[in-house]
DNA sequence: TTAGTTAAGTGACATATAGTCACTAATTAG
DNA sequence: CTAATTAGTGACTATATGTCACTTAACTAA
């Protein structure tokens, strides 16, 4: 399974003969995830409840060991340990930044790699329901509450980052179903960015971009049903302001 | 040295005593670094001809192991490498990102935490002059040599990103000595974005996003001598374009 | 059927930012 | 003193965003 993508020369044998993975004073590497969704106009994210020790008992992010025989790489690493908790793969995930100090684990120096990712509600709400250890929590209620290890401070940055993301990108929208309102979405990104946004600055931007298909479907709860859309497929970025290239 | 950071309960006591890093079947873990500066109107980067085994005699990007008894985060490794090769700190370090799979390196499952940093050339010219396995090479030459690992993908990652934020930062003017002129910045960012730019529109935004000093001082080498400029102290971000926040 | 309510979506103008380029300013070389 | 060179500005144009009243399309209740 571990094969070596350069090929070695000999001198180089001898020396993988002795020195391996496993002989290096090296820290305990582990990989977590903020899963994020938007339900009942609410950011909310994934909190497990650790059946091990260290901090047996408290809730934390999802997330866990590499699986050195397993996975092919740190982002199967996370989409395993995501898929464990919820049975799917989340439609958008990226890494959000490295975590390394001597004192974030009792066992010692160690080093999580934090993803952030994105999913819609109903994609894994019964999977979810079904299970006392997982559970949804509004973002806000999580901030406050006392987490395992450092996972408060990846809570912050991995907001904030996705706070970011909302004043350029459409990226948040991962966060809603497959097919979802302009309101929505704009929902979505003002409560990200704390602030309300005016509809029709909103609209034209998401518009000129092209980043999403109207499906034709409507949908309405009380006044003139609003146009479901979908994001456009194969698109690598997902910015909606101009930027100094074009 | 590796204190807890939460104090353990009795039956984490007993867990600890039982389970500590070196125990776990984990990654082997570097820091790496991508050295950017700007000299001869090139970008260039420092890189580092490997001393061990594996890849031994081949060149790639400085980093190394986390001292385990000495560095307290990732942040202070990163920096104890850099300061190895260079004798100095660079005004300017942030992570990128970890790259890891079971076949970057070798010696099997490995992880590498990257970081982007940038320093004036003349800031350690000497010190890097005096020594042979250290040496400043033109980022476009860099990009096409063979390197150790996969320290060819970082520096692509890395060029990407300090591209971007050429596009809304002045963070790449720490790549200039201390006090530099407007003009030489819009080379930089010329360089890096791939394209000549405005000079009204480039001096106009970085005036009014008010981030650099006008030190009174000038220079000139032909023409009209420049205004002397320095990075305004305690700014947190190095923006330049309008967000739409404000 | 119709009037009132609600929420989606648009028209049209105001304001802010960026692009363009000719012009002025300050220096050196001869 | 004049030409050459590079720095820096004035003033207009083009484009993007902010604002808000207005129209549209649904539902509900007389």
């Amino acid at each position: 399974m571990t094969k070596p993508r350069v090929r070695a020369t000999s001198e180089e044998w001898d020396y993988l003969r002795e020195y391996r993975v496993g002989d290096y004073p090296t820290p305990l590497l582990t990989v977590d995830a903020v899963l994020f969704t938007f339900h009942d106009n609410q950011l909310q994210v994934l909190l497990v409840q650790r059946a091990n020790h260290p901090a047996k008992g408290q809730w934390g992010l999802p997330g866990g060991f590499v699986a050195l025989e397993q996975d092919a790489d740190l982002d199967a690493t996370v989409r395993r340990n995501l898929m464990a908790k919820t049975g799917v793969e989340p439609p958008h995930i990226e890494q959000l930044a490295s975590y390394g100090s001597a004192h974030r684990d009792p066992r010692g120096w160690s080093v999580t790699v934090c993803y952030s990712a994105l999913i819609a509600h109903q994609a894994c709400a019964q999977q979810i329901d079904s299970v006392s250890d997982v559970r949804w929590v509004p973002l806000d209620e999580a901030l406050v509450s006392p987490l395992a290890f450092d996972h408060q401070q990846l809570l912050v940055d991995a907001r904030e980052r996705l706070r970011q993301k909302a004043l350029y990108s459409i990226v948040p929208a991962y966060a809603l179903p497959d097919r979802f309102t302009l309101p929505q979405l704009q929902q979505l990104h003002e409560v990200l960015i704390g602030k309300t946004l005016q509809k029709k600055s909103f609209r034209r931007r998401i518009e000129q971009a092209e980043l999403l298909i109207d499906t034709g479907e409507k949908r309405g709860e009380g006044g003139r049903p609003a146009s479901l859309y979908r994001m456009r497929p194969n698109t690598a970025d997902h910015f909606f302001v101009r930027n100094l290239e074009s």
